[in-house]
DNA sequence: ACTCTGCTAAACATTC
DNA sequence: GGAATGTTTAGCAGAG
């Protein structure tokens, strides 16, 4: 019972703090249509004087606070001093008064909190009543008169005008049910009062609809016990005033100065507060929950997290741990779990209250859940500004950004059903290597250490030149395997080379170099690289004077995977356009990002002799310019990429390279395909961009 | 269900 | 002869 009192105490000092923003809020969106009317009557809406009503009730226990604050211990002093600081920025901007109702609940006892809000509850609620009664009175006359005056206007005018006052006459018997609801229901639901109209939805959402119809047929009864209770609560704010010493000196001690800003926290406050805490936890969460639709962030998510004590699961029921019973503002003592059980089975029974706790669990869990999803929201946005700010724009062969602009592209969900976030495909970045440490780790740090079939940067662009770019540090340092195939492996090592060609000794020594992960398994992954290497045909074995060396035919390497062009010829279109590139097929983007960025990481060219055994065709590229040679240091073209892929990296600039890709010339390209021995089932890609 | 692709493992041949 | 290199096959699994 103390507990309860307490809590409500607390809910109710809370919601004369929170109460000002929400019931104002609320004002603003309800109170348009009452507002007609105040403003009509001249009076006050319903709002408005609970909102008064409720600054008042604050401003009796702020003073009442200081009375006592003065008289504190400076270990309490100290306390208030600590909370601002620990109070969460969302909690603090909930509260932009001084006195934070943490504070109030620390600081104030309960029975003295209690008695002051009862007090002024009882106010609130006789005052409530009258103003209600009147404005329904008011309500129904002006509806009638409006009726009988607007007979002859037009039905239109009539239908909306009769409406908006039965609405208004609706909304206001609401917001008193609501407001009744509330505090003959505050010790049920733990609702605090001050959240105002979010609250109140919440309590509506909580609560069935028979419930409140029950609960406001005893209204009266209510209003009774109301009055009755505001005659006693003189006596009873007097007697919490004098007997109960502040309990700020009583209980701040023991607790610390914030146990919401930290849930370990709440495992070594008294039963009280924790319990006040709880209620706290449970307004908010119902408080957040209403709007959360409109609120990208729960203001009070993180209190959330000072729950978390509570719902650890320790022993064999998730609701038993340490002894006590883990549910949600209980916390009974229980010696073994026969006894818990028995606790549960009679404290927690299915009825209203366990209900609503439940419900208010849901909505914790439920709040949870949409902060999770905003906080991955958030880390998205970070690690692709991260990614993209060491970017600065290249003169030529800018890489796609498609990261940033390939909303429409199903990454995540594909490759990373489990919600981790999808490795930063920002090609934008620079494309040399770099330069980032592990600090700015990509999201690729969270790939599994097991095979992965399907690489992103085969399927999901992700070029691969620029994943390792940014975070070849991390590669290099951690155990992580890397979201590439052995063949695009393979081809950046080769391109890489300053002659792209490699021994395959050099190919291993590559990835053992770039990648921490193939520093074992080496059996593994050799015998991998070897069969890629002799299975796909875009690698060429070349006989060189030292030995054998093994180039990439960047033809064949593009024709692996031959896009897959769905969707509507608009929206090929689209991304023919440069916005929309980001809708082009993922493996040319990648595929054409990664020959860009490794030509650009190379220096040199192919070896003559490679290059003639890649049996690469040599294209007239009337697109070339010098500039592309130029800046180019080799001023060649490398052997994976045609002229005209450069031509258009060239002329569209500042285009992403899936412009480029989607511009590259078909005819060209079936024109280029060599002639090869090895037969590969292959589609052209002209045929898939048509 | 089928196909494609990638990974792993293994056997075998050739070369150093 | 052993290790390295290269080729090939098979099975499995994920994804479309």
């Amino acid at each position: 019972m103390m507990v309860e009192s307490a809590t409500e105490t607390i809910r109710t000092t809370g919601s004369n703090q929170n109460g000002v923003s929400s019931l104002s809020s609320q004002s603003d969106g309800g109170g348009r249509e009452g507002g007609s009317n105040g403003d009509a009557n001249g009076e006050i809406s319903p709002v408005d004087l609970l909102h008064l009503q409720q600054q008042q009730a604050l401003q009796a226990a702020r003073q009442f606070l200081l009375q006592q604050a003065t008289g504190l211990s400076s270990p309490s002093s100290n306390e208030v001093k600590q909370s601002p600081v620990q109070v969460p920025v969302s909690m603090a901007m909930m509260t932009p008064q001084m006195i934070t109702p943490q504070q109030m609940q620390q600081i104030l006892s309960p029975p003295q909190l209690q008695a002051l809000l009862q007090q002024q509850q009882a106010l609130m609620l006789q005052q409530l009543q009258e103003y209600y009664k009147k404005q329904q009175e008011q309500l129904h006359l002006q509806l009638l008169t409006q009726q009988q005056q607007q007979a002859g206007k037009q039905a239109k005018e009539l239908g909306s005008k009769q409406l908006a006052f039965q609405q208004q006459l609706i909304q206001m018997q609401q917001l008193q049910q609501q407001h009744l609801l509330t505090l003959q229901r505050q010790g049920l639901v733990n609702l605090q009062p001050s959240q105002g109209p979010v609250a109140i939805q919440s309590l509506q959402q909580a609560m069935c609809p028979t419930d409140l119809q029950q609960l406001w047929k005893d209204v009266a009864g209510v209003q009774s016990t109301e009055e009755a209770m505001k005659h006693e609560g003189l006596d009873l704010s007097t007697n919490s005033s004098n007997s109960t010493s502040f309990t700020a000196a009583k209980v701040s001690p023991q607790i610390p100065p914030h146990p919401l800003a930290n849930g370990q926290h709440a495992l070594h406050t008294p039963k009280r507060d924790r319990a006040r805490l709880f209620e706290w936890i449970s307004s908010f969460t119902k408080g957040e929950s209403s709007d959360e639709q409109t609120t990208p962030y729960p203001k009070g998510s993180h209190l959330q997290s000072a729950h978390a004590p509570h719902e650890e699961h320790t022993g064999t029921h998730p609701l038993y741990g340490h002894g006590e019973c883990k549910w949600p503002g209980c916390e009974a003592l229980c010696d073994d779990m026969g006894q818990f059980i028995k606790h549960l089975n009679n404290e927690h029974a299915l009825d209203d209250r366990s209900t609503a706790q439940c419900r208010v669990q849901m909505q914790v869990v439920q709040q949870l859940e949409i902060q999770l999803a905003k906080e991955s929201e958030r880390l998205q946005a970070m690690m692709t500004h991260l990614h993209m700010r060491p970017s600065e724009p290249k003169p030529f062969n800018q890489p796609l950004n498609l990261a940033s602009s390939v909303p429409l592209l199903k990454r995540d969900s594909d490759v990373y059903p489990e919600g981790l976030p999808h490795p930063p495909t920002s090609a934008a970045t620079p494309i040399t290597p770099l330069r980032q440490g592990p600090s700015v780790i990509s999201s690729s740090s969270l790939h599994s250490v097991g095979p992965i079939r399907r690489r992103n940067s085969e399927k999901y662009c992700t070029p691969i030149a620029s994943e390792l770019a940014q975070n070849c540090e991390f590669y290099k340092n951690a155990d992580v395997r890397p979201p590439f195939t052995y063949a695009s492996l393979i081809r950046h090592a080769i391109l890489e080379a300053p002659d792209h060609q490699l021994t395959l000794n050099e190919i291993y020594n590559w990835f053992t170099r770039m990648f921490a992960y193939f520093r074992r398994n080496t059996a593994t992954w050799k015998n991998a690289v070897r069969h890629n290497l002799s299975l796909h045909k875009c690698f060429v074995r070349v006989e060189n004077v030292k030995g054998a060396v093994w180039t990439v035919d960047e033809v064949e390497y593009q024709k692996r995977r031959p896009p897959k062009m769905t969707g509507s010829p608009t929206l090929v279109k689209n991304m023919i356009s440069g916005l929309g590139f980001g809708s082009l097929n993922a493996n040319y983007q990648a595929a054409l990002a990664e020959s860009s960025l490794s030509l650009l990481n190379s220096p040199t060219l192919v070896s003559n002799s490679s290059a003639a055994s890649l049996n690469m065709p040599h294209v007239g590229h009337d697109d070339v310019s010098s500039t592309v040679e130029q800046v180019n240091s080799n001023g060649s073209c490398s052997p994976g990429l045609s002229p005209q892929q450069y031509g258009h990296q060239i002329h569209v600039k500042e285009e992403p390279a899936e412009l480029e890709e989607d511009s590259r010339p078909v005819s060209l390209m079936a024109t280029i395909t060599p002639t090869l021995e090895r037969d590969m089932e292959e589609d052209l890609p002209t045929e898939e961009l048509e």
